[in-house]
DNA sequence: AGACCGTACCGTACACCGTACGGCTCAGCT
DNA sequence: AGCTGAGCCGTACGGTGTACGGTACGGTCT
């Protein structure tokens, strides 16, 4: 009954590798931090489903069970490549808190940065939702992109909550940017291509007369952005939604 | 180099297989709406993982083999199954427009019957991020969602930029509730449980010195929501910030 | 009634996946 | 010099999607 799926990460052994200090070069020049980096290299290579422990090994010259000496398993092993890319986020734990503009600016740096993170490896937004295993680099992302949020008028709850909307609306944009640019790499057809040579069918389909308003207003987004969805005006369309949001209610707080 | 990864959907086949009427009951009864259905229930009683060709054909009493005589492959029965899902989501076409409160009313209404559906389904959370190819119910969706914000005051492309918000937030907060769900299950731990067994851990780790605010501030909303994240809360809390900063959109279309 | 044929059905096979197991090789210490 | 333990890896198992080729049956025409 408590089945152990297939590979899923235990975080106890997680956990251990991130925090531990792994620096044993083995006699291949093997370590946990090489077999990182060649998967990340793989992932953003050729995709995460590209990225199996028979292809990690080769790309580092080494027999596929050597990897286990190193790594638990594969989903340890992802957890690794988290928290590693988050590593790219910030330069210090302050660089938010410097930005211009206030609450604001930090949040408008924190969205793009993580924007930039999700658009430099897609591979992350089909692994995240596993689960999050805070490694380091993970926390200093937290510590980071809370900071410029402290003292402005939000309980510590409200400060929690408003960063993860921000966040999530990034990481639902960036899903919606990622999965856009596969479908066009894998079909080689862009939005507008495809839209053109389906479009008989879909004009079939969508006639004005059961969808009038589904018809009108998906011909007119469609025409403005050259495509079915345009992840960069939902970025900023949302984002400017929400902090306006944000800012109603930091104002209702700071009236009181 | 136009390499044909592995499951993918032809969509011109699903689409010809989603608008078709395909009522041909075959010898042993097979027909695509009944390996749609099994699918669906093998999806929802097992997960999307147990959802292969073999598993489903065994539902059906049916040899493997036997089901692509229906279907083309996995990528199609995929499509087909989200599209059938989507049909639980309105009664008719006029379902959101005749909400009380009007299209604040009615987002809100968006809003809760694509959670329930997302919470009733949620191996669609895995499956969405995929594509969208457009059936019949995907369609019906689309035009039911838009009509209450016909006539706001918004831009036809306003109004789906409006729409798309809200959806990608309730994707996005139904996600993250799914994934908790499922290491709950995974691990027979609650949030709670899984926080207290490696406090000491996370306690060395989130020192007070490195990371105040983070450990302050995680430690609240911990408390606060009896858990790492809190789903329904967010989806609230994003919710009402969201149609706030719309709101304030509109009245600034309708004043000037 | 008998013959035919298209289609539904399915058994087998292939290439991939994660990883358990057991054996080999060699660095470093005694 | 000899031993030991760790690094390394070949093989094997059960799972996946599906290509291919063969079987068996329902309906139609003679």
């Amino acid at each position: 009954m408590s089945a152990k799926k297939a590979s899923d990460a235990d975080p106890a052994r997680s956990l251990a590798l991130l925090w531990g200090s792994h620096s044993k070069p083995g006699r291949s020049g093997l370590t946990v931090r090489s077999i990182v980096l060649a998967a990340v290299e793989l992932a953003n290579a050729e995709g995460l489903e590209a990225v199996s422990m028979r292809q990690v090994a080769e790309r580092l010259g080494v027999g596929t069970m050597s990897l286990y000496t190193h790594v638990p398993g594969k989903g340890e092993l992802v957890d690794l490549m988290v928290d590693t890319a988050y590593g790219e986020l910030y330069d210090d734990v302050d660089a938010p808190s410097r930005q211009p503009g206030g609450w604001r600016g930090a949040l408008e740096f924190v969205a793009a940065r993580n924007w930039d993170l999700y658009r430099r490896n897609p591979w992350m937004l089909q692994v995240i939702d596993a689960r999050s295993t805070l490694g380091p680099n993970a926390s200093l992302k937290y510590e980071a992109e809370l900071r410029p949020l402290d003292g402005v008028g939000l309980t510590d709850v409200e400060m929690d909550s408003v960063l993860a909307l921000v966040l999530s609306h990034v990481q639902s944009t960036a899903r919606t940017a990622a999965n856009q640019a596969r479908v066009q790499e894998e079909s080689g057809m862009t939005d507008v291509e495809w839209w053109v040579s389906n479009a008989p069918l879909l004009d079939k389909i969508m006639d004005g007369t059961r969808f009038p308003v589904a018809s009108r207003v998906g011909q007119a987004a469609g025409e403005a952005h050259q495509a079915i969805s345009d992840p960069a005006h939902a970025l900023t369309f949302g984002l400017d939604r929400i902090l306006a949001g944000i800012a109603a209610l930091i104002a209702g707080r700071n009236r009181s």
